[in-house]
RNA sequence: GCGCCUGUAACUCAGCUGGAUUAGAGUGCCACCCUCCUAAGGUGGAAGUCGUAGGUUCGAAUCCUACCAGGCGCGCCA
């Protein structure tokens, strides 16, 4: 449609010696911002320059060389210097539908990754240590990237790089063997784990727990012992976690797996002369690119985490090969990502520049101010959960006082995920955002429960008419909502790909609530069952679901026939 | 000090590859709407010098510069 409608334009403004060429005209086309301006706009501000003339009586001139419309338009109108274009809206309503119902969970794809592979590392979480909100970001947001870049037709693995060896580890094994207790780590790991490594993280402990951590480095036997049970004992807590929010992970990887592969990263780094020595550490100078410098191997021999993601990226890509690597890290590791970047294109690694930091930003509470975690003040995920589905629970039964147990368990735990997922989703990544849990629990108002009401609303209706005869949906005159929603429908593909090429979810998350609010108002103006128009109401209200059903779905967020 | 990011209604945020006379949502506040497909909803109202000052442009919340305020980062943490 777009097509003709430059062809269109381009044969008028040859006609009026101002030829432009298509690529130019494309640019300028843009969808006007309510219905009734129409469906396409032309501005001809730019074109006042070449033709030396005001820019209104340029889309006067326009408009007359343009003459009747063609059969798919309406009509094609001038207001100001806009000439806009009215398309057979009745045509292209029932068009879409049928597109949407035949191809269903497919509506919207791309397919631009055919044949590609993308890796995403996201969610990251810290063994030993609870899983708690800050992790939470990455892990919704990783979630979210992968599920797009499925869409658009990539073959995705994900990867959980689990923070699992460090300097940390040698507070924990060193704590763990001044204060541990073999039977308070069966009964609450997490807890225990979390007790211990407070006593132990203090300065006069310092020098015992770089020790502690050397000797892991070096593969002593009591420590790696203890370290297995740790990571063992934490996987197993963050798995019910995953399980809870419904996330999957292809691979579970983890800082500790690279030990070999390091020594490699250092030789070749030394051969290729980039390593210096510098106060008995190992660096690259980077400050002719602006970076700074890296520190690679510390002073007593022990190895950073940059070492081990320079030895993870080599790893990957050889075992991969793909076409693009992902890493869902907070924003505070900018430099770090750069750095890496860096220093793998120095060393000859031309896929460097397929790696992609996608940072977001903090968590803030309430007041604005950073999460306090120094002082065990850590919120976990998993009471942020229960309180959420308890929420939940509370509204279903109020509505649905004799549901079955098991239903209300289903129920509560989509709504909350919903909840949360979008209460995320819904803030631009990059950005600092509020986790202030009461407006994020919140089931009222630009919420994710307040989406899946749409989408149960729109099932409800489906129930109740099913027992109708089928026929030929007439559109009738079309209602100013039912316009609405058609062209928010049509907008879905796009938003999608915008989305994948910002690695940005929040698009599709602000799309799904402006869907869902259209859908309400139509819900409210125009009735479906009993109405004249019921068999078309009906196939836009299936295609509105579907369209819904697939744009949540890419958040991670499953929908619900009733709530 | 240097680098990156942010500053839009009381609060939380969209909009920021410049464009259509009143800059959008939600929460909160005020007033309506359940004999009607689920009121977790809808309708209307009050509420904004788009951090400040310049500049570019026919046109700026959007681009540029300076300044102010906040966040994050800048060699032995990850």
């Amino acid at each position: 449609m777009k097509q003709q409608i430059i062809e269109i334009l381009e044969n008028a403004l040859k006609e009026m010696g101002a030829e432009t060429e298509k690529e130019e005209i494309e640019k300028h086309i843009e969808i006007p911002p309510s219905f009734e301006m129409g469906d396409y706009a032309f501005p001809c501000f730019f074109l006042a320059g070449k033709l030396r003339e005001n820019p209104s009586q340029i889309a006067l001139k326009i408009r007359e060389k343009i003459g009747n419309p063609p059969e798919q338009f309406e009509d094609i109108q001038t207001s100001g210097a806009y000439i806009n274009f009215f398309l057979d809206r009745k045509k292209l309503a029932q068009n879409l539908i049928l597109k949407i119902l035949k191809e269903k969970e497919n509506f919207g794809k791309a397919n631009i990754g055919k044949g590609k592979r993308i890796v995403v590392e996201f969610s990251s979480p810290n063994i030993a240590k609870p899983f708690g909100i800050g992790h939470l970001r990455s892990t919704i947001i990783g979630n979210s990237i992968s599920k797009i870049c499925e869409f658009e037709g990539f073959s995705v693995i994900r990867i959980n790089y689990l923070g699992d060896w460090g300097t940390q580890f040698g507070k924990l094994l060193l704590g763990f063997k001044k204060f541990g207790s073999k039977k308070s780590l069966e009964k609450n790991p997490i807890k225990h784990l979390l007790e211990i490594y407070v006593k132990a993280n203090k300065k006069i402990y310092e020098k015992q727990s770089r020790e502690w951590f050397k000797k892991l480095e070096e593969g002593d036997k009591e420590a790696l012992e203890l370290w297995k049970k740790f990571r063992e004992l934490s996987l197993k807590d963050f798995e019910k976690i995953y399980k809870l929010l419904n996330i999957k992970f292809d691979v579970y990887s983890g800082e500790s797996m690279y030990n070999e592969e390091m020594k490699k990263v250092l030789k070749e780094l030394d051969e290729k002369g980039l390593l210096k020595k510098s106060d008995g550490a190992l660096v690259v100078n980077l400050e002719e690119y602006n970076l700074g410098v890296a520190l690679i191997q510390k002073s007593d021999g022990t190895t950073l985490y940059a070492t081990r993601d320079l030895a993870s990226a080599i790893e990957r890509h050889k075992k991969y090969k793909f076409s693009r690597m992902i890493y869902e890290v907070g924003q505070e590791q900018k430099l770090h990502f750069r750095q890496v970047f860096k220093i793998l294109e120095l060393m000859g690694h031309g896929w460097a520049k397929e790696c992609v930091h996608v940072d977001h930003g903090l968590y803030l509470d309430e007041t604005g101010k950073k999460f306090a975690t120094r002082k065990g003040k850590t919120i976990f995920m998993e009471d942020i959960l229960n309180e959420t589905i308890s929420l939940a629970k509370k509204e279903i039964q109020k509505r649905f006082p004799k549901i079955s147990k098991k239903e209300l368990e289903e129920r509560s735990h989509k709504v909350a995920i919903a909840a949360i997922f979008y209460g995320d989703l819904k803030n631009n990544r990059s950005n600092n955002m509020v986790f202030d849990i009461k407006r994020f629990i919140s089931f009222e108002g630009d919420t994710g429960p307040y989406i899946l009401y749409s989408y149960a609303r729109a099932s409800s209706i489906l129930r109740k008419a099913k027992s109708l005869k089928k026929g030929k949906a007439e559109t009738g005159e079309l209602d100013p909502k039912e316009i609405e929603l058609v062209k928010k429908l049509s907008e879905f593909p796009s938003v999608v790909l915008k989305s994948y090429n910002a690695l940005n979810p929040s698009l599709i998350a602000n799309y799904s609530y402006q869907l869902a609010q259209i859908f309400n108002e139509f819900y409210h103006s125009c009735p479906v069952i009993g109405s004249k128009k019921e068999l078309f109401r009906l196939s836009l209200v299936q295609a509105f679901r579907q369209v819904l059903k697939n744009s949540l779905g890419l958040l991670g967020i499953e929908t619900m026939e009733e709530m």
